[in-house]
DNA sequence: CCAATACTTGAACGATTATTCAAGTATCTG
DNA sequence: CAGATACTTGAATAATCGTTCAAGTATTGG
């Protein structure tokens, strides 16, 4: 029987998309992963087969999870507006805490690599289509509560919102100015057609 | 008297604005530069002192158009927000039609240089305040003249608009359909708090 | 204890990177 | 035409890039 491999291969997914987020694909060198991984190069090629594998694994772990925080929030006990409102309030407290001045790895990742490397951008389209169709679900389960006018084409505003959260995580890399953050998400909620107390989106104490 | 120099300055800049747009800083490589402005590695250095000057050149006369086409928007004859609906349509139509899926070269570059050169950070963030303040200063225009609701903080809704247009260059680099395109600008309008008809925003055809 | 298995290691590869600089060339003044 | 000026040239630099692979090492079944 073989030798057991010594390395956790989720444990060192996560360490590569520290490091992709960080510095972005191209600005990372595979010295720099394998420092913070700690696999000699030879390890990291048998494992990943290359450095574009190795962050192709990291694109769909990341984007799994983040559908799965979508369809939590479809469950959140006060409705799916509320839960949505609960994660725009989070990346707003993780840029203005400065817990996260990264943005999103997948739009990173979009806008270093699209129309360059087409095996990353095929990726991407495809995990946009699939937090597109997520979010459409936020927002029928938000109509059929209320919260949202149900004359409104649920894709028209999934695609708004997509659009904004893309700003949002945009503007995150830039300021950390708690009003202004707030003040986007107002707008943000108002273009949805929110029902509910503009008031829900708090406004973050400044540091 | 010296020998006359064999190119012109604003020449190479523009040119070298769109090998940066095309393929991102860090991906261009000095022989990149070199071989589209014909310019040799030493003229080069000799111009612009490195490629980092070159690309800090290339980004002020970018943000410095990008300004003025926001500030010929506030004299629009039909008004400051038929002005900026212009733009959003003009944007629109360039990622439709596929004459610009490049996004915005200062996002772009954001997201690819914040927290990694300390230089280039500097230069975008300057360049966002001065974006935001030629958006308020539209805000303030369309307020006077009754197109925005004039109780709202300009500089609220420009943090507003600022988002939502990254968000759709973003989207640019993506996507190229043209009723999500539009569904997001009628979104942003609605939380703009646009008083006119949402249809000033056209359905662009599909190609 | 002895293969057999397969993971680990790290030196080495050629290619590419940003940058430099001494030599060459063109232009203008006197 | 002579000489000064300064732009142009392209080979060379040292560093770093992603990747490979033969040798070493640890574990297991027989």
């Amino acid at each position: 029987m073989p030798r057991t491999p010594e390395f956790n291969r989720d444990n060192v997914i996560d360490t590569a998309r520290d490091v992709f987020w960080e510095r972005g694909y191209t600005q990372t060198s595979v010295s720099d992963l394998v420092r913070a991984t700690g696999l000699k190069p030879g390890s990291l090629y048998c494992a990943f087969g290359s450095k574009k594998g190795l962050f192709l694994e990291v694109l769909d772990t990341y984007e799994r999870r983040f559908i799965e925080r979508l369809e939590a929030a479809g469950r959140h006990p006060s409705g799916a507006l509320a839960g949505f409102i609960d994660l725009l309030d989070e990346a707003i407290d993780d840029a203005v805490l400065g817990r996260d001045r990264r943005g999103c790895l997948a739009v990173n990742a979009m806008l270093e690599m699209a129309g360059h490397d087409p095996d990353i951008e095929a990726r991407i389209v495809r995990h946009n289509a699939g937090t597109r169709t997520a979010i459409a679900s936020l927002v029928r389960i938000a109509q059929a509560e209320g919260d949202i006018d149900a004359e409104r084409d649920p894709d028209d505003v999934a695609a708004f919102i997509l659009n904004s959260v893309w700003g949002l995580r945009v503007m995150c890399r830039a300021e950390n100015n708690p009003h202004m953050l707030n003040a986007v998400a107002a707008g943000i909620l108002a273009g949805v057609g929110n029902r509910q107390q503009k008031a829900r989106v708090r406004v973050t104490p400044a540091l």
